[in-house]
DNA sequence: TCATAGACTTGGAATCATTCTAAGTTCTTC
DNA sequence: GAAGAACTTAGAATGATTCCAAGTCTATGA
């Protein structure tokens, strides 16, 4: 059973950069929506793998490439780490537990956004901001990053 | 001519982790302070060799890492990009003029820190924070980055 | 409906930053 | 000054990613 909007959006979204919607491209979507952790390429090559067997790594790298291109999914690196990617579009920083290695998302509100812009000093007009946290977060936060935000930040 | 009180302080941090400190490792340093852009390791192999010709790309990349170790010099990252390092050891952002790929520190100072910390949700305690700028900077900026602060960052 | 061209997929080779390895060199210490 | 540890070195190995060449699919238009 596959879900028509988001197809159809996948569709759209790929003619709009003049690329085709191919059954690869639709499962590596797919996958990489059903669990928002942030996999590596390979990783989802493994995924992808048990729907489609007859796939290869160069076509997982290839779909997100061209998913990447459309802008429906982003890439995101930490040190010199394989990438990993990412189907949350809204605008949010990282927080990484260096404990279990878990990156989970941390939505930037747009103020917050602004507040990043504006402290920058004269001179510089930022058009993206990267911001990585990393520590320990308390086994509730892993599990359910619902407690409410303290000041401008929000668990996502 | 060399610094005697950046060499005594580079061979004292470096036996405080256990290390010696070596001509390699002197050089190395030495080389990595005198131009505070974010070199490479093949960038600072090819400086070093003018001056010790027969230095290996592989002690480079050990004496780098013995550096970081006694936390002397700090790894960047950006992207899938080759490592670069640097010897601001004070708190700050990265801002990359995405037209020249040139990175220009930008001083955090400690309350602003704070102030990220602070804006994360209950239950994460970071220990780390990695603050990327993605934009353009005017020349002015790129050339001598000393415009007054406007509200937390400083040019550094 | 068929031919054609362009877009895609595939497996394997190539690339490139970085790490590993094994051998030789240099300190330290006793 | 001998033994052992710490270093350096060149070259091989690794691993993520990209490239390449060959084959397959799909849209178009005669």
């Amino acid at each position: 059973m596959s879900t028509p909007t988001t197809n159809d959006s996948l569709t759209q979204r790929l003619a709009g950069s003049g690329l085709r919607a191919t059954p690869q491209r639709e499962i590596v979507y797919q996958v990489l929506l059903e669990r928002r952790d942030h996999p590596t390429a390979d990783e989802l090559f493994a995924r992808v793998k048990t729907r489609m067997p007859t796939i290869s790594l160069a076509t997982v790298y290839n779909c997100l490439e061209a998913l990447v291109h459309c802008e429906l999914v982003k890439q995101v690196n930490f040190e010199r780490e394989p990438t990993r990617y990412c189907s949350n579009l809204t605008e949010h920083a990282h927080f990484i537990d260096t404990a279990t290695g878990q990156i989970i998302d941390i939505a930037m509100p747009p103020e917050y956004v602004a507040r990043l812009k504006d402290a920058l000093p004269a001179g510089f007009s930022m058009d993206d901001v990267e911001l990585n946290f990393r520590g320990s977060a308390a086994a509730s936060a892993l599990k359910n990053p619902a407690s409410p935000p303290q000041s401008g930040l929000i668990p996502a």
